[in-house]
DNA sequence: CAAAATAATGCAAACGTTTGCATAAATTCA
DNA sequence: TGAATTTATGCAAACGTTTGCATTATTTTG
C-alpha cells in the first residue's frame, strides 16, 4: 500500500480502459474537434463514471495560467471584528456568484492592513491571475505601487483621477446630493453629515452633501459635521458621544446604513423618534434597512454591476490594459425613517397592548 | 517579445544569478539544513529582492498535496439573496483567519443546494485538499455520500449520532434551554418558539425549550409554535401573518438574531414595546445585536472555537480519521431585549425632544 | 596518512496535464 | 490506381517545482 487513501483517478486511467492514449483523453475532455465524435462520447460517459475532476495544478502549470481570482478584505488591525461592514459582505457575495458564473475560482483572503503588500504573492505565485481588493482605504500609495510593478489588481473604492489601477465604485458624489436633497425636501434645515472624510469615498460624498446645500441656497455649517468611523464600536462611541453633546439637528446623513441604524438605536434609547423628530439617511441600502424599524432611507449602490465591472477590471488589468474607472449609479430608496406625513399605521392589527402613540 | 507582461521570475533565474543550481534555491527557500547558511542567506536575500514566490501549482503538483481548504456556502435554490444569513459571514470571517494563521488558503465557493454533489469536484482536482460546509441544512443524505466516496469535509450543523462525516455544532439544545429558562424567569407565561423544525439544529432547539417548559411544570402548547423560516424576506412575511392573527404571548423565542430583529421592528411598528409588552430573545449573538434598540438578548455561539474545529476536521478527514463531533458550548447574553425592571436610562442626557417614558 | 565520515552541492527523474508535430488510416480526386 | 487530402490518433516535450541519489570537497578518525 502506498497511500492511506485510494490515489485519484487521473487521465492515465481513463486512457487505459478506453484504450486510448492520454493525448485523446485530453482532447476528448477539452471538447477538441481532433476527436472522433464516438470516442469522445465514451471517454467522456467513462470520466463522468468515474467521477474524474482533472488535476487543476497540473493543469495550470502547463497552460502557465490559472483560473482563480484572489479577493482581499482588508482588516485594519485595530479593529478586532471578524468582518468589517455588512456592505462588504453583501458585495462578496456578488462577486461569488459573478466569479463561479464565468467559471473562475474565488481565493479569499483578509489581509491586515499594514501587509497590504504581501497581496502581490497571490498573483506572482500563479494562485490567481489577478486580485479584487475591497475597499481602497487609504491605501492609495500601496495599490499604486503594486499596480506599478505589473500586479493585476482591481480595487472597489471611489475614483481617483490619474490613477494607475482599475476602479470600480459607486458614483458618491450624487449619492450624497440624492440624500441631501430629500432631506431637505423634506423640510429639514439642519442636516449632520456623519463620516470620516480622510476616506476618499465619504469625502465625495460629503461633496455632494455641500452641492445639495449650496444648490439649495445653503451654507455648511461646520458645526454639523461628525467624522463618525466605519467600524461598529468606535462608531457607537463616537455616536453616544456625539448625541451627548450635541442635539441641534433635526436630520441625519449617515455614511452607511450600520452607522444610521447605531444613530437610530441611540436616539430611540434617548426618547428621540425617528422620522417624527429626527429625520435619518443611511447609505448601501443593506438588505436590513428593509428590515429594522423604522425601515430605512438610503442610497444604494448596485452590487450585482459592481462585481461584474470589478471582475472584467481585473482580467482587463491581467492582460494590460490602460485602467479604466467606473463609476457606477446611485439611487435613493426612500422608506420610513424620512416619512413626512403622519406615521400611516397600516391597519392597526388587534395587537396585544397597543398603546397609542407609543 | 513572446508575452505582453514580463515573464514571473522563477528559481531558475535566482539559481542562475546567485551561481547555484535550482536544487539548491528550493532548499534553501525551504529552509532545508542541507545548505550552507551562508549561501542560504545569499539566496533568500535574493529571491525577496526579486519578490520571488514560487509558483503554487508546480508546488501542489510536484508534493501531490495542495494548501488550500475549500469552503462552501449552499444557497437555496429559491432564495434570490445574494448571501444568506449574517451568521454564516461571520462563521466565514472566522474561518478566514484560521485557515490564513494555520496557512491554508481558503477557496470560497457558493453552491446551489440542490448541486451539492458537485463540490466533490474541488477535493478531487487537487484544488482543496478538503471542504468545509457551512450548514447542513436538509442535506445529511447527499453529505454522507459525498463522505461515503472519501471525499475529506468537515459540516457546520447539527450533531448527529452515527454520522460518518465529521460534525462541528454548538449545542442547540441547551442553546434553546438556556433561552427559554430565561424567559419564564422573567415572568414569561406564553413563550412563542419560532422557527422551523425540520432543520436539525431548530429541531434540537426546540427540544430545549420543551425540556425548559417541562422542568418548570409548564406544557408545550402547540399554538405557540411557528415554523418561521431563516431567510429574511419570508421570514418578515411569516412573522407579519403571524402577529396579523395570533398576540396571545408574552414572549418570542426566535431562531436567529435575524429573526428577532424582523419581529423586534413588527412589533414596533404594531405599537408593541419590546421589552415591556413582550420580551424577545434571539440566537447566534450577531455584532448587531448590541447595535440595535433594544439591543437584543441572544444566545451565543463560539465561532472562532467553531472555526478551529472545522479546520481540525477537515484535515482530519483527509487523513482519513474516523468523523467525530464536536459540540461547543452555548451561553447566554442578557440585553435589553428582555429586561424585566424599570428601562433603566442611563443618565438622560440634555437631549433635544426628549419625551417622556415614550 | 589512508580511510571513513560529514557537509554541501548538482543531476535527473518525477508530478499530471496540454499541445506541436509526426504518423497512420480512410477518403477524395484526377 | 496512385497521389493528394482529410481525419483521427499517438509520441514526446514542455510547464516549475521537489527530492532521491550520486558526487565532490572537507573534516574527522584510528
Amino acid at each position: 500500500m502506498k497511500k492511506t487513501q485510494a490515489n485519484k483517478t487521473q487521465m492515465v486511467d481513463i486512457a487505459r480502459i478506453a484504450g486510448v492514449s492520454v493525448s485523446t483523453v485530453s482532447r476528448a475532455l477539452a471538447g477538441s474537434s481532433l476527436v472522433n465524435e464516438e470516442t469522445r462520447k465514451r471517454i467522456t460517459d467513462l470520466a463522468r463514471s468515474l467521477r474524474f475532476s482533472a488535476n487543476v495544478g497540473a493543469q495550470n502549470l502547463r497552460r502557465g495560467q490559472s483560473q482563480t481570482i484572489a479577493v482581499v478584505l482588508p482588516k485594519s488591525t485595530s479593529d478586532q471584528q471578524p468582518v468589517s461592514d455588512p456592505f462588504f459582505i453583501a458585495l462578496l457575495g456578488e462577486l461569488a456568484d459573478a466569479l463561479t458564473s464565468q467559471g473562475y475560482d474565488m481565493l479569499l483572503t483578509r489581509v491586515d492592513e499594514a501587509r497590504i503588500d504581501d497581496i502581490e504573492g497571490l498573483a506572482s505565485s500563479g494562485r490567481a491571475l489577478g486580485i479584487v481588493v475591497i475597499g481602497q482605504w487609504l491605501h492609495h500609495y500601496a495599490l499604486t505601487a503594486l499596480a506599478g510593478r505589473g500586479v493585476p489588481i482591481a480595487v472597489w473604492g471611489a475614483a481617483l483621477p490619474g490613477s494607475n489601477y482599475f476602479i470600480v465604485g459607486s458614483d458618491n458624489r450624487i449619492g450624497g446630493r440624492l440624500a441631501t436633497e430629500h432631506l431637505i425636501a423634506c423640510g429639514c434645515r439642519k442636516i449632520m453629515f456623519l463620516g470620516d472624510t480622510r476616506l476618499p469615498e465619504v469625502a465625495l460624498r460629503f461633496e455632494g452633501y455641500r452641492d445639495a446645500l449650496i444648490a439649495n441656497g445653503k451654507m455648511v455649517n461646520p458645526g454639523l459635521t461628525a467624522a463618525i468611523p466605519f467600524e461598529a464600536q468606535a462608531a457607537r462611541a463616537a455616536l453616544d458621544d456625539l448625541f451627548a453633546h450635541t442635539t441641534d439637528f433635526d436630520a441625519l446623513f449617515a455614511c452607511s446604513d450600520l452607522m444610521a441604524m447605531t444613530a437610530n438605536a441611540l436616539l430611540s434609547a434617548r426618547g428621540v423618534r425617528v422620522p417624527e423628530d429626527i429625520k435619518v439617511v443611511g447609505y448601501d441600502d443593506l438588505a436590513l434597512a428593509s428590515q429594522v424599524h423604522p425601515t430605512l432611507t438610503s442610497v444604494r449602490q448596485p452590487l450585482a454591476e459592481a462585481a461584474r465591472a470589478l471582475v472584467e477590471g481585473v482580467l482587463q488589468a491581467k492582460d494590460g490594459n490602460a485602467p479604466t474607472m467606473t463609476v457606477l449609479n446611485t439611487t435613493l430608496v426612500k422608506r420610513e425613517s424620512t416619512h413626512t406625513v403622519q406615521t400611516a399605521k397600516k391597519k392597526t392589527s388587534p395587537s396585544a397592548t397597543t398603546k397609542k402613540q407609543r
